[in-house]
DNA sequence: CCAGAAATGTGATTAAGGTTACGAGAATAT
DNA sequence: ATATTCTCGTAACCTTAATCACATTTCTGG
């Protein structure tokens, strides 16, 4: 793999969107290449994390287990992703899993070669300082909506987060099980069906073989903001 | 205000405590000394974020309005921490209000200044990703207690966090009202009470002219992992 | 193609916790 | 010092959504 290579799957998916030549070979001179199929664990929670990786191709979920067994999705992640970041510079443990849903591959960087990236390059700092703070935001709405929503808000933004930008006919980026979708958006498999048989009936959403479609977009930021 | 005494005020609260004279120095030279009384907003969800605070004494709150009016206390900072860094890194509005609780002096850092100062010295913006990295860690660990865990065993995480260090004999960092303790934890002012007084009679807290004291600290901790 | 395994649809029941409602005590202000 | 406004304690009731329990459909691997 040479930079331009690297630059051409990476433009698509912003930050690193804009790394210059040099930035992006240095990465890869670096980097090391891994390649995973799915389920394999890309990181496994506890573990001491002394590397980061670029999701390059294929889709990942982030998720902790917490003390009494339940699983918390956290996120999902597409290729362009940082993954890993956190444990890796503050030296503390990997706090959540990332699990390939389909097979991935992607750049490992260890914490030596992305100081001396970082100390090269002072922009690479600037952008994962904007990485990181983006992560932020999504917590803190992941906290605002779980606590001041109900469930049928809350369905809905989590929808709207799996749906792809591109108005791409309502489609979602990712086609989650109704069992996965209860994980990620904090409720049980059966409420999900509840909730999403009664929007279909309202025309709001289409389920068909699985598949989740949103049909009427408008009206699901509605509910999303709905105070109840 | 001086190095050697903006040193002494930052000691003790890690992040910039090993920050260099020449670092500490810029920090003031470009910072701009801000004072605010109790109920003051230092930061207002919704504006434009342009500069970042670099707390020096007092606390403050940080909470979020939700769109169907609900309030959600993210944290509860004191002195030593960065506030606002999220939307001056990346340039998006603010995404949560910052409420003096008590007067507060502060040093605010422009999106400028800071630039130059992350440029200037290098090992600034690695602490800069630190704290960053700690934030979400600490979001993500909001996440899944409050999805994991019932109210129980939340409450009791929320008492450990605000818990001092230096078990100082159980107090607690700052004396919350027990609505306000409601909107951190996330339950009712109600719940909370009768919570408490549960706990009271089991010798685990003492709740003593409204202040809240631990006498339990394992048991507590015990009970903020337990399965229900 | 067929067997076993997932994933889905739906009802009945239950539990957790929010909401409403008051009365009493503390704190703050005029 | 007195009124007004928080805070606190506690009970009854109600809503939401989890849990349990199956039937059914859809995948998937041999």
């Amino acid at each position: 793999m040479n930079a331009e290579e690297l630059a051409n799957i990476l433009a698509e998916h912003s930050l690193f969107a804009d790394c210059d030549e040099a930035e992006l070979a240095d990465l890869i001179l670096r980097g090391h290449f891994v390649q995973y199929k799915k389920g394999d664990e890309l990181i496994m929670q506890g573990d001491p994390g002394n590397s980061l990786l670029i999701l390059l191709s294929g889709n990942a979920r982030t998720s902790m287990i917490a003390s009494n067994g339940n699983e918390v999705v956290l996120d999902y992640a597409e290729a362009g992703q940082v993954l890993g970041e956190i444990a890796l510079l503050d030296g503390g443990e990997r706090t959540a899993s990332v699990t390939a849903i389909e097979p991935i591959s992607a750049l490992s960087i260890t914490r030596a070669a992305l100081e001396d990236i970082l100390a090269k390059h002072k922009n690479m700092a600037l952008r994962l300082l904007k990485v990181m703070a983006k992560r932020i935001r999504t917590a803190n709405s992941m906290i605002e909506g779980d606590r001041a929503y109900t469930s049928g808000p809350r369905l809905a933004r989590y929808l709207l987060r799996l749906s792809v930008a591109g108005a791409n006919e309502g489609r979602l980026k990712l086609d989650l099980s109704q069992s996965e979708l209860g994980n990620f958006a904090g409720m049980s498999r059966e409420h999900i069906n509840r909730q999403l048989s009664a929007w279909s009936e309202g025309g709001i959403v289409a389920v068909e073989s699985g598949k989740i479609r949103i049909l009427d977009h408008a009206m699901l930021s509605h509910i999303a903001e709905a105070d109840s």
